[in-house]
DNA sequence: CAATTTGTGTCTACCATTCGTGATGTCGCA
DNA sequence: TGCGACATCACGAATGGTAGACACAAATTG
């Protein structure tokens, strides 16, 4: 592996003169910028990139962490559209993606610090969703750039975050089939420890509040983002009899793809008699008969909107920060119809 | 953000010393050891990665570049799968995943050889799909440790890679569809310039030559791994009337997946009348209806092995290479059944 | 001819690690 | 007291590309 050095001599030239050459942004004569190229080319030189960052105080990458253990974040295509997000803002501005593992939730937390300690990455995108004050509190302390991915636990100003707004868009996924004739509706959440399963949940209750509607406890489930999740919730809720709920809304799609299930094995029509709403409109949403109904929730955007908060920070070293909402949007297809007479 | 100067300097020793209490592996006295990490705690050091990286030519990361402008990666669950067993194997032993992306598949290679040359990872995994002979030759002219995802284009010794035996599972899901009396198959494959579309063309034909059944070039299409390639295969083969397939083989779940739209829109019961099978075993094959019968590719411990590979290589900078079969898995569903009379 | 521009050399700091060399101190033993 | 064995740690160099400051010669301009 030939360094800077090799070339320079070869050349003829000081090393510096070769820097120059390469990064471009020097005065060089024509004659020898073609014979330190021609050297370089000669010795297959290509700078070192850890060197170079060590220099420039720069990696040109920005990290995530997840917790790879757990397959729902994949399942459910989560994962994938975030990096499909952070790639297509990130890649055109020449920065890469450094994705870190982790075991366990807490686990996460370490290695998000690690990589922001140890200047691994320029900046990192941070998974909000189980963090506690003290966490965000112990990040603001350090100086790489971070994003969250969901809200902070408390209300900071100098924290940046994307966001979907979880309790309006639920909201009005719930209004839609109270528009429908519905009358019980069924919430089915996710791990009730996770700050969006809460959230949607409050969008639930206010919506059939605000339509003075009655509200069963037993319309609530927790499903923990898994299609059995879904599936077992329909056991308990059509065991209820007349006071079963006519519509399900799921807060993924892999639940509501369990509540189609269990509601084909029992016979029920969909969405003739039951109606089902999921959430983030995965790609399978399209497959299922019937088509599903869901609200999408654009996580690649989102992190494509974390990557351009991320890299305004690293690259005009400012302290600014910024919170952005993206847009939901409710996207209507087979599986929800009017409620039965 | 204090460096282990500082840190020398509080805890008044060298800096070879802090290093060595760091680093864990050198006699340190106890005394000296906590009067240094006291130091290192009160001036909130952590060791700097890059500059690590520098001294000890180790970043602890392996790279994979994907062409993220193509979705197909990210909707058929390939490229989570594969960093997801990328994770199961290189997590626990230190590493983490450096993703970068590109623009088209030349640019991949582009992008492939500037990870490669400029060091900022330890090895790297290439998707093997369209790579060509010059490409992989110069691959092995250069000493940064890489491992194919599928085999490369020419015989070589001195390559690793972890491959799908995709010519012999083919047949084997083709002459499952023998065995239950089918005789009129159709294949539907990929991007019929990528190697895999080839080589599973290759297991379909000879096991329908094996099992002496007539072969009709209309029987074949290309479906670009697209829903959409599978619903039009559909609506060119429906039209061949007696001679129309009464089962499809296709390359990945997507295309299947239209298959069965396009057979549901037009009344063909499945398994009934026509049988269907996809490859990948994708996430959403339990969710459509009928559930999917599909040759399941292992592309998570596809990834696994060709992590171990590249660790293998990098610690023990060997320069052995090793070249691996997976086992991939006909997963029977309800899709396919006995030919009708 | 003086003044300016252009092109290049020189040097330093960035920063953690490793290795060899050597200095210092302590202990045990004769 | 003297000596060897050992533990502990200081010291300096090398790793490697970059940026900025400065010097200086040659070429160009006014």
């Amino acid at each position: 592996m030939s360094t800077i050095r090799d070339v320079a001599i070869k050349a003829g030239v000081h090393p510096s003169t070769v820097s120059r050459v390469f990064s471009g942004n020097a005065k060089i004569s024509q004659e020898t910028q073609t014979r330190v190229l021609d050297a370089a080319q000669k010795l297959d030189f290509h700078p070192n990139a850890i060197a170079r960052s060590l220099s420039v105080k720069r990696t040109c990458t920005i990290a995530i962490v997840i917790p790879h253990i757990y397959s729902g974040y994949f399942d459910d295509e989560f994962f994938p559209q975030v990096v499909q997000g952070l790639l297509n803002f990130a890649y055109p501005r020449g920065y890469r993606i450094l994705v870190g593992g982790s075991n366990s939730h807490s686990d996460e937390i370490v290695q998000t610090f690690d990589i922001l300690g140890s200047r691994q990455a320029d900046g990192i995108v941070v998974l909000s969703n189980r963090l506690d004050v003290d966490t965000v509190g112990a990040m603001r302390e350090q100086d790489t750039p971070f994003v969250l991915l969901g809200r902070p636990p408390a209300h900071y100003h100098d924290v940046s975050w994307v966001d979907a707004d979880n309790e309006r868009y639920t909201y009005e996924a719930i209004n839609y089939l109270i528009g429908l004739g519905h009358k019980r509706i069924a919430y089915v959440g996710g791990d009730p420890e996770v700050a969006v399963t809460s959230e949607r949940q409050r969008g639930y209750a206010s919506a059939m509040s605000q339509a003075q509607l009655p509200q069963n406890p037993r319309w609530i489930e927790y499903g923990y983002f898994s299609d059995e999740g879904g599936y077992y919730a329909v056991q308990r809720m059509t065991e209820l009899g007349d006071e079963a709920p006519t519509a399900y809304y799921a807060a993924n799609d892999l639940m509501a793809f369990g509540i189609l299930r269990g509601l084909r094995e029992k016979g029920v029509g969909v969405p003739e008699q039951v109606s089902v709403i999921g959430t983030n409109d995965s790609g399978a949403c399209l497959h299922v008969t019937p088509t599903l109904t869901t609200l999408r929730v654009p996580y690649a955007q989102m992190a494509a909107q974390a990557a351009e908060l991320l890299i305004q920070a690293i690259e005009e070293e400012s302290t600014a920060c910024a919170q952005r909402f993206v847009d939901c949007e409710l996207m209507i297809r087979e599986s929800t119809g009017p409620c039965p007479a």
